[in-house]
RNA sequence: GGGGAGAUUCCCGAGUGGCCAAAGGGGGCAGGCUGUAAACCUGUUGUCGUAUGACUUCGAAGGUUCGAAUCCUUCUCUCCCCA
């Protein structure tokens, strides 16, 4: 094990704030002389297994722990899941059956596990000791906060000064979470920066219990393929850790440039002094900001993959995209001379595109081509034969015409 | 409990009987320029075998009218003020 010095500096690389590094010290130089893992806890919502580049940052972060020897406790809110995030737009959810909940803890493991180490992580679900609460319970567990108090945390407020409604059970989210600190006895608990409130909450609800208060440890939050808006999944600015290599490596390229340093940072293993080298060197002009972004696509699609596909991925997109020339891999598409260029691409074809009227629009503006030739008209048909088929930037097929 | 305001297309937001598939902005998509970057310029942005057409859409359901996002009724939801 590290020297507890020599740990709180790894811990701290990357992080946004540690609440605070000084009790983090304690924690590790006790656990150091007894010889005893801190339980460092991160919690997840159990309705979106589809892992993307921006859950990873914390991902990565727990891994540093593993690595430093500490125990993780995954913890999957099913519980917390019925209230949903309070974000301002989610409705209550129904709550998911044991059977959703169980398939979707698999699918967790499945991408998780290709950061962490499952025999050093625990998993646990907050409907265990959730559910055997009562309602006196949880009236105990409600009167230890206030509304005022409540009303600290940035999104609540945010929404009560621009009169935008707040339901009373979301109040809730914070409470339970910090109650799972007080459950899984933790000691440091990870989240990003819009965590930050849910995590000091535990650190009140644990001292009421009489626990050592858990560190609060926040990341910062990765913004998505935009630049602007954190990454997530219903703003469609992700890149998946289960996409293929292939988009992946296409979504890194297609960041800004002043991204890729901050993909760089959150995301890379590389020190921060390569980076400010590197960044250096792109200012320069001593490196090509795009050789430095494909350098960053091939890290993160060999972690997600292997270096091998990292290699094809680049080399693929060299082919498309500088030397102009179409992928191998196409997905082929069957069809015969009545067969309308239309029906082939959009959704009962190729699916492409969602509508026809799409289509159609595209076509119209130069999007759509046929062996490299711009087509207007897709309301026709080909003669037999094979063609190559690109709709927009990056979608190819083959059609094979009989 | 009482009084007032409001719900519009992916988002914000105009529209208060026909000229409204609905201004403007944002976002998205495509074209140009590039490094599939950013910035910028242009186009486009409900669906339908492209249409001086039809259909669906302005919280929900009914109604008035030749005609409703716009008027009426009921309902659902939200915010503000008073108690």
């Amino acid at each position: 094990m590290l020297k507890p010095e020599e740990q709180l500096e790894q811990i701290r690389r990357g992080s946004e704030e540690i609440i605070s590094e000084e009790e983090l010290l304690k924690k590790l130089r006790k656990a150091y002389e007894s010889d005893t893992p801190l339980r460092i806890k991160a919690g997840f919502d159990p309705t979106a297994p589809d892992l993307h580049l921006g859950h990873t940052v914390l991902i990565q972060k727990l891994k540093h722990f593993q690595d430093l020897g500490h125990q993780v406790v995954f913890l999957i809110g099913d519980f917390t899941g019925m209230i949903g995030d309070p974000t301002g737009k989610n409705e209550t959810r129904k709550a998911l059956t044991k059977d959703d909940v169980l398939a979707n803890a698999e699918t967790y493991k499945e991408q998780v596990f290709k950061i962490l180490d499952p025999s050093k992580t625990e998993i646990a679900f907050n409907s265990t000791w959730m559910e055997k609460m009562t309602s006196a319970d949880m009236i105990k567990l409600m009167s230890q906060y206030t509304v005022a108090q409540m009303l600290e945390r940035d999104d609540f407020s945010k929404r009560y000064t621009n009169n935008k409604p707040i339901s009373i059970h979301e109040f809730l989210y914070p409470l339970v979470q910090g109650y799972d600190s007080v459950a899984l006895k933790s000691d440091v608990e990870l989240g990003g920066t819009d965590q930050k409130f849910n995590l000091l909450v535990g650190r009140d609800l644990q001292r009421n219990a009489g626990q050592p208060p858990q560190v609060a440890l926040t990341m910062p939050i990765l913004e998505g393929l935009d630049g602007v808006q954190k990454m997530s999944k219903s703003l469609n600015n992700y890149i998946g850790i289960t996409e293929s290599p292939k988009e992946m490596f296409g979504k890194v390229m297609s960041i800004s440039d002043d991204l890729m340093f901050r993909y760089y940072l959150l995301l890379s293993d590389r020190t921060i002094a390569d980076i400010d080298q590197l960044k250096a060197d792109v200012s320069e002009g001593r490196k090509h900001p795009m050789d430095a972004k494909k350098e960053l696509a091939m890290e993160i699609v060999a972690r997600f993959h292997s270096d091998k596909d990292a290699v094809e991925a680049k080399e693929g997109f060299e082919q498309v995209f500088s030397k102009r020339e179409n992928p191998d891999d196409m997905p082929e598409y069957q069809m015969n001379t009545e067969t309308k260029l239309l029906d082939a691409i959009t959704k009962n074809g190729l699916n492409f595109l969602p509508s026809n009227s799409e289509a159609r629009r595209l076509a119209k503006q130069g999007g759509i081509y046929i062996d490299g030739e711009k087509q207007e008209d897709i309301d026709k048909c080909l003669p037999a034969g094979e063609y190559v088929l690109k709709v927009g930037k990056r979608k190819f097929a083959k059609l094979i015409v009989s």
